[in-house]
DNA sequence: CCTTGACGTTGTACATATAGAATATTATTC
DNA sequence: GAATAATATTCTATATGTACAACGTCAAGG
């Protein structure tokens, strides 16, 4: 269904569409229909359209003057009808609190959204002096890192397609193919996931997977520090603080 | 519910999606293809093509169990883009904040995109027992209320336009349009604007203009509050503070 | 267990959104 | 201030996204 097949989109304006909010979301100053269409690959007039389209459902704004486009604040309007309705990142932050405060890193609350990617829906910062933060909202692909090895082990994946999309990520340090099949068995086992190092070099991740139902992989929670500060609380402590969080929340999210 | 221009749309698509992303975003349970078509009046094969588009982008979420959709935590993404390069909500919110404490109301920092709609982007809640509230991303007609006359006091649109728009809007007790036209005049006189329960009843609403350049209306300060506490706390005194914060405002906007 | 109704999904003809070139408009340079 | 370059926008033919109907599928009710 999200694959990277060759399914042509029934609707690609939509496709498109998401590309510019995303660019316009990106880019820090005002963009022009060439400067758009350029980046993207797209015809300008095509893109104009589609800017006028977006301007007129208040998902981009126009300064008539400048000729240039932003984001406009329609996107707070679906961001919150979002968050009206999700349960896990009420549940969530306070577990991520805790563990946060306790262990002194940073905790953050993914959501998993097809083999693509994942985004952060819920934080908490650590205590220490220096602590490693993601913004709520930003996209990591699917199967990196920790919370990946946790995608990757049980998501329900065809093994073919893990082997495919791996092949594709970016690491620091990257590990070999079959070290990191085996990290994701041993995953399957242990109900978390380590990442030292290979992801973000002196960045250490665990993360633990959450269902909504058995089996439905929904979410993950995910801890991440500096591996020297990590080491020095205690991975295990650490693995088992966060696998015990995630459980309890896969809990309460299919229970009521 | 989009515009009541002739000009057919060259990107209808983008139209339907986002009515999409809406229905979503205000329905409280997940939605099937024919209900979500049904609502919108699209047919069912054009509402799926759209849907799996959309969940491709991570906009929208599938159940393939249920076969439900549901936004998707992509539109966190979105807003997250929208909000790091907003300077009106940073700005605003420690002068919300002061008349919100010192006048014991709730106090919005609304944005005006077009004539279609405002959207409330930073609020800062009263001190009383009671307090009016209203969530950041909720959309408003664009005429509507004490800030509607400050959009069409400062707005630069075409009186026949706004007198069409007009029309449209629904108030709990309407203003005719001759008096809501020369209160509109007042408003541009004095640089705030006076719902006493037109828009809701009850309720009263001060609003002033804050442009992010000479001229240019962008957004606009309310404090909104039940009619009785407004009076006992001085309409006048409660305006000036309104008033006063929307032209600080505007000079730091347009200033750096 | 069979029937019924509603839903999600897929093919196909047609209307139309898109691509590309041409034109208008603005910014920049001399 | 004129000339130039880059940009935004309009125009038009055609590839293509959309609407409609037919199909397959599932759940409820008899």
């Amino acid at each position: 269904m999200t694959s990277d097949s060759a399914a042509p989109s029934k609707a690609p304006a939509i496709a498109r569409a998401a590309a510019i909010l995303r660019l316009l979301g990106r880019s820090e100053a005002p963009l022009g229909v060439n400067a758009i269409a350029r980046e993207l690959d797209l015809v300008p007039s095509t893109c104009l359209y589609l800017l006028r389209a977006l301007a007129e459902e208040e998902l981009v704004g126009f300064d008539p003057a400048t000729k240039r486009y932003t984001l406009a604040a329609g996107v707070l309007t679906l961001a919150r009808g979002w968050l009206k309705r999700d349960r896990f990142a009420d549940l969530a932050q306070p577990l991520l609190d805790r563990v946060a405060t306790e262990h002194g890193l940073t905790m953050l609350g993914v959501q998993v959204v097809g083999l693509q990617h994942m985004i952060v829906v819920a934080k908490a910062l650590g205590t220490g002096n220096f602590q490693l933060n993601a913004e709520v909202g930003s996209r990591f692909p699917a199967l990196i890192s920790a919370t990946g090895r946790c995608v990757a082990a049980f998501g329900g994946h065809d093994p073919e397609v893990l082997r495919r999309r791996f092949s594709g990520l970016r690491w620091e340090a990257p590990p070999t193919f079959d070290h990191w099949r085996d990290e994701v068995a041993r995953t399957r086992q242990t109900g978390y996931a380590v990442d030292e190092g290979n992801y973000i070099a002196g960045v250490t991740v665990v993360a633990a997977p959450v269902f909504r139902s058995p089996g439905q992989l929904s979410h993950a929670l995910a801890a991440v520090g500096l591996g020297s500060a990590v080491r020095r609380g205690g991975l295990e402590q650490l693995a088992g603080a966060v696998a015990g969080a995630a459980r309890s929340l896969s809990e309460r999210l299919s229970g009521a």
